[in-house]
DNA sequence: CCTCAAAAGTGATCTAGGTCACCCGACCTC
DNA sequence: GAGGTCGGGTGACCTAGATCACTTTTGAGG
């Protein structure tokens, strides 16, 4: 039953910083969509509106951009119990430079930046829990960043295996590379 | 009257998004602390507790990580109105992994973690205020990485010096390099 | 005005990773 | 079973930027 599963997956994520009653949950869960995507499905692409964001509950979602060359880097490999949209668009209303599609199939519940909005003035624990979230989330992509100008490919392949080791079977290697910002090329020659 | 300006600089960052009563944002500013420090001073260094996070009222400030190489990677370059601490210590109550100091003399107010979740739990308006700082860092954060990966150190460095011009005259040409992620002998090339 | 240190410039050389061209094998689908 | 597409590997080159060694400029403190 995916949407029980979905549910299950969303309170265990809101219940690591704030507690709800099972009334508040049940009104914070009902502004959730639940869709399902195919593999290699888009969910946002470059130039469209973008008033939503979505939890992964399965499947792996990439978020991308693409560069005048039609070079592709890759922001995020979004696995269950992660969000994800473009969130330069949803915060600031201006159009998706960047796009969301489906690695594998995936089921998500989809919420708009207008209830999200709501549901944080509505219960303060739903804010604390979208402050935290986005905490994690600077914390990370700036030590991403670190390590990017700090290490060589070889390395950050390794640290990037080491910290979520799923990705070895699921993902080609080419997006890898995408996500590592190296040429596929280079990273078929690693094993050296 | 530096405390004054301090107050006023505060209040104008926080009504960017909340409004607070004036007894409210009273209470509010009485949690931090006023400190000056002189151009060199170290703020955190590495392997500190860190369990404060600081408001820039004048001046410049620095986060950066020295690696094992010794070189030395800038994070931020903190401006008056800006926030900086080493937060992923401060969220994981772990050592201080970065160092913040001062380029020029700097005038801030100092808020302990502790005393920010508090005001979080207390004001859900100031609970607002930080959720959305947060997420335009993150936002900022991202796409300075995306610009790492896809652009060349010459664009790279005229984009920074487009966002922020005062830089340009504020802080020296090496402290630039160790932002851009490049050798100081590169950055000084690059008028070619 | 002199001194000393830090900031900045520059030439010569080296290297990680990019680019291009090509190959192979595993699947599809007709 | 022929053809197509996708993921992946590899050889031969090329280039942005690193590194090292040295010089010049700047500017603050005595």
């Amino acid at each position: 039953m995916p949407t029980m599963d979905a549910k299950q997956a969303l309170k265990t994520t809101i219940s690591k910083t704030s507690t709800l009653t099972d009334e508040q949950f049940d009104y914070f869960f009902s502004h959730f969509k639940p869709l399902s995507y195919k593999k290699g499905q888009a969910i946002i692409s470059a130039g469209d509106l973008v008033d939503r964001e979505y939890f992964v509950v399965s499947g792996c979602i990439k978020s991308f951009f693409i560069n005048e060359d039609l070079k592709m880097f890759i922001l995020q490999f979004a696995m269950p119990g992660w969000w994800s949209s473009d969130y330069n668009a949803l915060y600031n209303h201006t159009k998706a430079t960047i796009n969301l599609d489906c690695i594998t199939d995936a089921e998500v519940l989809c919420l708009t930046s207008d209830d999200r909005e709501k549901l944080c003035s509505e219960l303060h624990p739903v804010e604390r829990f979208f402050r935290w979230r986005t905490n994690n989330g600077y914390v990370a992509t700036q030590k991403r960043l670190m390590s990017f100008m700090n290490n060589n490919v070889k390395y950050r392949y390794e640290e990037l295996l080491n910290l979520y080791p799923e990705l070895y079977n699921m993902v080609p290697k080419n997006l890898i590379a995408a996500y590592l910002g190296v040429s596929r090329e280079t990273l078929s020659r690693l094993r050296d």
